[in-house]
DNA sequence: CCAAAAGTGTTATTGATACACCCATGC
DNA sequence: GCATGGGTGTATCAATAACACTTTTGG
């Protein structure tokens, strides 16, 4: 029973935090800010923020991907409330961590961090991170890994129009495996969720590559 | 970041709230409270409380459940974090929600409600709950459909030894339709989790079953 | 001997995997 | 004309789905 009548003990704090994942030349890559205060003063840390009177979670993690990112998320995912009595050596912090998905742009450089003390880490070398903040990318990558298995998560990760073996690429690079050629685009096309735009993009001295969009702007569960 | 140095707005509440199922003569039951208090006093709602100081959330639950259900769970899980602003009518609250499995003891009668004021209800008849307890009862539900079709969560709510057709109601009670015998027989035993006890049960005038056991008394994803 | 649940295999269908060549382009 | 990525189909294997009868017990 949600009762709030009968406090007698401290309220804990109540924060967001965000993995912020995109793929940057075939690794898969998560936005850090490094801290500026105690406690971990200097150290890499995730995205962050309180939640505001009157905001909704989801709204709270869109303003701190403006905040901190100075971008906004295409896809977004609850992941996991964090709540260990000693996460925070301060005081009793509960973090609600999101996933989230920034479109890879084609154009390289804009994908560069807007704000100051903010890097984008290869998830392969991630640094020793602030808080239990370690768990929850390894967290966050488990469950993409899980989804890219059996939806089609890629969505978040694209542009608007993509080739057919930049999708793949994304898949690849989420699943750390290759994948074959024929059989992913037989199964992308077996869906019925990608349309031709029609347009062709050249680049370099190669045949040019169909375009595709997904019909279903949203996040889906295949099969 | 999660830095509560600069907090100048208030707190929100943070609360659990435990979606606990159990199997009862073939149906799926949820533990409901009634309120004493405003707001919707005289309502149902699901089991919750408070976090204490130093307590994790999973400890939490564990607590609630014992206070409010007389019992401790045989399985749980984090199931997702609500935190609408208008969710509590008096002032921000999230909460965080938890799924919990009872093992269905097959005598009968002590399952019954040991704390006063709860009851146990069938998800398909549930009444209008307090808050957004309905929504979170939805939201159980679905992951609980889900995980039956890729995990052995039946362990669950089963007790310790059990027949295979108990196991197999289980699985037709969660996903809402009934399952070939001889196929789930197959299946369950191609997982390797099942063995033999040696027991057999019999009930009325049949064949006696032979009791089973799952070797790994964790809950496990098939395939 | 009857009613009721336990137990057990085979076939058909479907989905997943493995695999190799021609095409269009820029230089 | 050559290097580079784009694009396509078939055959095998594994997993799933459909389906019916015999066994053991108590009454």
């Amino acid at each position: 029973v949600s009762d709030t009548k009968d406090i007698h003990y401290e309220k804990p704090g109540v924060t967001i935090d965000t993995v912020i994942f995109t793929i940057v030349e075939d690794r898969l890559e998560v936005l850090l800010v490094k801290r500026a205060d105690v406690p971990f003063q200097g150290s890499w840390s995730l995205p962050g923020g309180f939640i505001l009177q009157g905001e909704s979670l989801e709204a709270a993690v869109q303003r701190i991907l403006l905040d901190k990112a100075g971008m906004s998320g295409s896809y977004l995912e609850q992941l996991y409330t964090f709540g260990q009595p000693d996460r925070d050596p301060r005081s009793r912090v509960i973090t609600v961590a999101y996933l989230v998905l920034l479109p890879w742009k084609r154009t390289p450089g804009p994908l560069s961090p807007k704000v100051s003390g903010t890097e984008w880490t290869a998830v392969h070398y991630l640094p020793k991170l602030a808080f239990d903040h370690n768990q929850i990318v390894l967290y966050a990558v488990e469950r993409l890994r899980a989804k890219a298995g059996y939806s089609n998560i890629g969505i978040g990760l694209l542009p608007d129009k993509f080739r057919l073996s930049d999708l793949q690429r994304v898949y690849e690079v989420i699943l750390g495996h290759d994948l074959d050629k024929r059989n992913f685009r037989k199964k992308m096309h077996a869906t019925g969720l990608l349309e031709e735009t029609g347009e062709k993009e050249i680049i370099g001295a190669h045949r040019p590559a169909m375009l595709f969009r997904f019909k279903e702007k949203k996040v889906v569960n295949l099969d």
